[in-house]
Order: structure tokens, then C-alpha cells, then sequence
DNA sequence: CGACATTTGTAGTTTAAGCAACGCTCAAAG
DNA sequence: CTTTGAGCGTTGCTTAAACTACAAATGTCG
């Protein structure tokens, strides 16, 4: 029977997780070795040591997959590398590094061509996005119609700019680039949120680069924990 | 069902592969947190994202996982290290050296007290070197009798050897240690093995210390693939 | 000592994952 | 052109793992 449309909220049972942790974990490995086009479901279900039939109980077919798999990782960079929900210059700055890195990643270790790889990461990338910008943002103050006007805006912007500087041969270092950027992006939520110098915050442990983005996932399962 | 008794030879099922790699993962992280007597099953099933009740389908007890855990672990090493089941005068020194670290790693990184797991792990280990030893003599020269005595008498030779070295706080470099006492080794093996000089083998990939021992073992589910 | 919490094993039932096998499409090789 | 093979998507049946719940053992503290 189809597992995932009974489901669909509660992930209850842990096999379930587990299933889809492996799946994507697998599809991440792989994607670092060939073109997501030339990646197929026996490859993805074989690596994650996993049945093929398991595979469809779950997703339709590898694009699905990808899709959930986006969702995971960007979700679990934004919970690893931001402290707390709430706005503060210290995450935006973080925010901005972490997409930074992630667009990085996608160009740099994903062989293309990336068919329709690219498209649908930005659109996962930028969901992700508004939400956090949205959770920013209160409710309360101006109008709230421009509320999620000015969230989506931010969100694209940030990663309009961050996708260009992936791109840009000459990359500066990010850091540098991340200190060009808060500032522009800052300005379209300003008017929204209270300006909070920065906590004064430790170090986030993920550190600098894009160290274990992918890899990362092999632990997801871990969350029920 | 006991799952255990009854296939016991062969692995059929990829799931049961699979929770026991996850249980011996768990297994080996936790006794790096933790004295093994403090870890209880409950702790191991969770860390391994499984059901307590799914553990006692695989083993009776913690112990009985510790037993097949230190077993997997020495071939997974042993399987990595040597490039062939043969002997040669290389592949014995990688022996050694494997066993040096394997011991070192346990007595570093595993918390006290050591109750029932120094013993356990010593028979495990003596017990895989011997066969290991035991595959390199050949069957056919002199008198047959003494061949598993010589087997047996390195293997034990060699793990003593390592822990003493393991034990002295002022320990040489291991490398050092490996040069001395091979040719010792050596003379056991004798006179059922012929003296090839080594075989000018590359690198084993695996690298110098005892860098991903017990992590490696994460991976270890997809030896069937 | 007794009360309380944790761990340990062991049922019975439900559910997800494995497997073999099928028909389908499509592209490369004969 | 036909044949072969690879991948896809689906089906019915089997089996391992999840869940609930319980009884016994083992701590642990006042």
C-alpha cells in the first residue's frame, strides 16, 4: 500500500524515517559521482541497501526523492547553523553564509548537466527561505499584507546574490561576501524587525565551510532520538 | 522467531545485515561515550534508531553483541588491510601493525572499567588471528599436527606483544615496534612458509594510524551491495 | 527496610520492507 | 527490422521489525 499518502504528517513509525534517511543519504553520495540524470532508482535503492519496490513505497520516482531530500538538508543546515528561530543579525549573517555555501556545493560537486537538477533545488532553496524570513517578520507591526511580500523578496534576493557569487570565477571569500550582502538584505526587512546588534554569539560547531553538507545526512536519522 | 538459529549461514535478508551493522555501530560509539558496563540495551537500540525488542531478536544480551561486533570489526580491519589472504613478508607486517592499533584504539578510547570486555575482546582477536595464520600455512610440509600449533602460537606471540606495547607508557613509535618484532613472528612461521622477500605491495589505502576503526563500521551494512 | 524508578526479558499484534515475477517502454546491437 | 537488454512501475506473498504491554530483576534513595 502507498506508506506515504496514509501518512503524510506524523512520521510515526521510525522505519519510516530511517527508510528516507538512507534514500536520501544515498542520493547525495551519488550525486557527487555522476549527473542526477544518469542516476536511476535501482542505483539509489542498491546504495541506501534498500529494495527498489521500498523505493516507490515512498516516492514516486527520483525527482520526488530529490525534492525531499532538498527539503532535508536545508532544513537540517538552517536548524544546525541557527541557533534559535528568532531574527538577529547574527543570523541573517549565517543564513546568508549558509546559502552561500550550499549553491557552493550544488555547482562545484554536482557533475552536470544539471537537467532539471538546478530549477528545482532553487525553488526548494527559496521555499525554505521565505519561511525562515517569515518567521522573522511579526506579525503585528505595518500592514501585514507586505509582511510576506517583503519575506519573498529577501528570499530571492538572497539567493539571486548568492547563486552570482557561486558562480563568479573570481570568488571572493565568502566571508567577505557575506558582509556585502547583509547590509542590501537587511534593508528589505528593516522596516519589520527590531535592529538587534548580534548576540554576541559562540561560534556555531558546524565551523567554516561546507564541510559535511551531504555526509551530514547519513545522521539524520538520528533526530527521533 | 529466533531469526538467529535459523539462518545463521546465510545472511539472506539484507534487513538483518543491516540491523546488526546499525547495532554494532551503535555499539562502538557508545564505548567510546561510556564504560561498557554503564551502556544498557536500551541505550544501544536507540543510538542504532531501533526497537529494544528487535535487539533481543539478534542477540541475548550486550555481550553477545559485543562478541560479534569485536568479530566484524578485526575482518572488516583485516579484510581492508591485506590485499590478499596469502602470506608475505608485508602482509605480516601489516598484521602486526593492525593489531598494535586495534589493541591501542580499545585501551585509549574505551572508558574504564574494563569488566568483561578486555578478556571477550583478547579471545575475539586471538581467535581471527589464528585463523588468518592458520590460511597461511601451507597443509602439505612436514608433519601436519604442528601446523595449528604454530598458527596458534604466533597468533598468541602477536597479541601479547601488542599489548605490552599498547600498556608501556614510554611506546616507540609503532611503526619501530612493528620492525622489531616481526622477524620474531617470523621464526614461528618459519619453516612452513617461504621467505618471499615482500611482495613491493603499493600502499594499503587505509593509511598510517588507527584513523577510522570503529566509525568505519557505519559503512559496514554495504558489504552486500 | 520499603517505596520507587530503571532495566531486563518476553508475549501478541500490526506494519513496513524484502523478494520474485510480471508487462511495459525504449534504445542499442545484431 | 528484430532482438536483446536495461530501466521502470506494479502486484501478491513472506518476513523482519515496530508497537504495546507485562512480569521479573535490579538498582537507588530516604
Amino acid at each position: 500500500m502507498l506508506v506515504k499518502e496514509i501518512q503524510e504528517q506524523k512520521h510515526e513509525d521510525p522505519r519510516i524515517t530511517r527508510t528516507r534517511g538512507m534514500l536520501t543519504a544515498a542520493l547525495s553520495e551519488l550525486m557527487r559521482e555522476k549527473s542526477f540524470n544518469a542516476i536511476t532508482v535501482r542505483e539509489i535503492a542498491e546504495r541506501a541497501t534498500l529494495n527498489r519496490v521500498t523505493f516507490y513505497a515512498h516516492f514516486q520516482d527520483k525527482f520526488a526523492l530529490l525534492e525531499y531530500a532538498a527539503r532535508q538538508m536545508i532544513r537540517q543546515q538552517i536548524e544546525a547553523q541557527l541557533p534559535n528561530g528568532a531574527y538577529s543579525d547574527e543570523n541573517l549573517r549565517r543564513l546568508v553564509l549558509l546559502v552561500c555555501n550550499f549553491v557552493s556545493d550544488i555547482d562545484q560537486y554536482c557533475p552536470p548537466p544539471h537537467g532539471q537538477l538546478e530549477p528545482l533545488m532553487e525553488k526548494k532553496i527559496k521555499t525554505e527561505l521565505y519561511d525562515v524570513m517569515l518567521h522573522w517578520l511579526p506579525t503585528s507591526k505595518k500592514t501585514s499584507a507586505s509582511r510576506e511580500q517583503a519575506a519573498m523578496m529577501s528570499a530571492w534576493a538572497l539567493y539571486g546574490a548568492a547563486k552570482q557569487w557561486s558562480q563568479d570565477k573570481a570568488q571572493k571569500p565568502a566571508e567577505d561576501f557575506v558582509r556585502q550582502v547583509v547590509p542590501l538584505i537587511k534593508a528589505n526587512l528593516q522596516p519589520f524587525v527590531e535592529t538587534n546588534g548580534g548576540q554576541t554569539a559562540k561560534r556555531a560547531h558546524g565551523g567554516g565551510s561546507s564541510s559535511g553538507r551531504f555526509v551530514s545526512l547519513l545522521r539524520l536519522q538520528h533526530v527521533y532520538r
